[in-house]
RNA sequence: GGAUGGGUUCCCGAGCGGCCAAAGGGAGCGGACUGUAAAUCCGUUGUCACAGACUACGAUGGUUCGAAUCCAUCCCCAUCCA
């Protein structure tokens, strides 16, 4: 029998070298590069599985932390886990909760054991380590999981993000060690901030410990994007040519794009689907804010040439409508545009490398003004 | 007909002699949103020639250096009594 997870590399564009390939996992196969809406507490907010089944979403994302917290990653588990309790058929991943211990539950301890923390819910003491959430992560039986990293904040100085570095290093090694479950790839995350020559210490460390994956993490944390393209630049020529490469967190189509011509085969981003529900329409032409006047008597659908059941179906009036008087209709239909314009547009991308013109491809939509996603620094 | 309580900026509603263009909420308008503590958060909301002036707190008249705030009359509204 066939190992349960590989990754296949089928095409790379001649003109941009960007590259398709497959993942082959238990729960079926995903073609590469993929766009991952976010279901932190097992539901992709206002999203049914059947809704996330016609914007052909391929595999979505659990959250290790939340599902620990509630409803308890046991009462998972007896559900027959994740795919089962939510069910949801196709692959899922599920993060470690390594962003979340550090960048939400601020009163916590971090020593090379692990992490002490407060929940954000009632305030209680959790301690997370290696082997802990790899027994969560495992309970929770997603097919793919994310070691439990440090993703250390932005700006952080040289010293401060070499530790954080190293930790997840020896963190990785021992995720590794205590990880047993052979139907689920667990993938190392790449830190190292913003210095380049981090970057590629971690590549190269994780490289060694040969993971089936990697995740490149802590970027999208506040630096200008130009930033993280940087990053990503020095990094790739450091990561296996043979292992599906996942830049978290990101992104807004521009970044999509921008990722994809760096060589990044999977992203997750919560932005379709929060804006969704705030309001704002990712366009091939910008953003949208349908709770804008100027759409009051626009009968037009939201965007024209859209094959998502909202576009085919509802006006921008009506949208604004929806949003105006707070009905959740409103929520639910533009989150499922944001997801159908976001995972076509990686359809059109995969296709437009395996054509060899992902360069033009990219190019044409980032002039256009795609949407250009949220701004540099925030926090 | 009598008694009592009220009439405040788009709406509700605080204020009860100067610190009031007037709290707070709603609505309106605009902005934000990148490994989800977000169906959330932020800004703004009388007019203008805008560090100032003007118009505003049911109406009119008055007291006062000064009134949304005090007095008089009138007009409405609510509840109760006949």
């Amino acid at each position: 029998m066939a190992e349960p997870f590989t990754f296949e590399r089928k095409h790379i564009c001649k003109q941009s070298g960007a590259r398709t390939g497959v993942l082959h996992t238990p729960h079926g196969d995903i073609e590469t590069p993929i766009f991952m809406p976010v279901g932190t507490q097992a539901t992709v907010k206002a999203m049914t599985p059947r809704d996330l089944l016609d914007v052909n979403a391929n595999i979505i994302l659990g959250n290790t932390y939340h599902l620990y917290l509630r409803p308890g990653h046991k009462i998972v588990e007896e559900a027959g886990g994740l795919h089962r309790f939510m069910n949801w058929n196709r692959p899922i991943l599920t993060d470690s909760g390594g962003f979340q211990v550090f960048s939400l539950a601020k009163i916590n301890d971090i020593h090379e054991d692990g992490v002490m923390f407060r929940s954000h819910i009632d305030g209680s003491k959790h301690f997370f380590t290696p082997e802990s959430v790899m027994e969560i992560e495992q309970s929770l039986g997603a097919d793919i999981a994310m070691c439990f990293d440090e993703c250390a904040p932005y700006p952080s100085d040289r010293q401060y993000t070499i530790d954080a570095m190293e930790r997840t290093h020896r963190w990785a090694q021992r995720c590794k060690a205590a990880h047993t479950r052979e139907d689920q790839a667990l993938f190392g995350i790449v830190q190292g901030g913003m210095f380049a020559d981090l970057r590629i210490q971690s590549a190269k460390t994780l490289t060694e410990m040969d993971f089936p994956g990697y995740g490149i993490g802590g970027l999208s944390v506040g630096e200008p994007k130009q930033i993280m393209y940087e990053m990503l630049e020095v990094l790739m020529p450091h990561m296996p040519e043979n292992k599906p490469r996942y830049l978290m967190g990101v992104g807004s189509p521009d970044c999509l794009l921008e990722g994809v011509l760096r060589g990044v085969d999977m992203f997750d981003c919560v932005l379709q689907t929060r804006a969704g529900r705030n309001g704002m329409a990712l366009t091939r032409r910008g953003r949208m804010t349908l709770k804008n006047a100027k759409y009051e008597r626009d009968f037009t659908p939201l965007e024209e040439g859209c094959d998502c059941y909202c576009c085919r179906n509802f006006s921008r009036a009506y949208l604004r409508h929806l949003f105006k008087e707070k009905e959740i209709l409103g929520a639910q239909l533009l989150t499922m545009h944001n997801l159908r314009f976001t995972l076509r547009l990686m359809e059109d991308v995969r296709r437009a490398i395996n054509e060899d013109r992902f360069g033009d491809f990219a190019r044409e939509l980032l002039e256009q003004g795609i949407y250009d996603g949220p701004g540099e620094a925030k926090n």
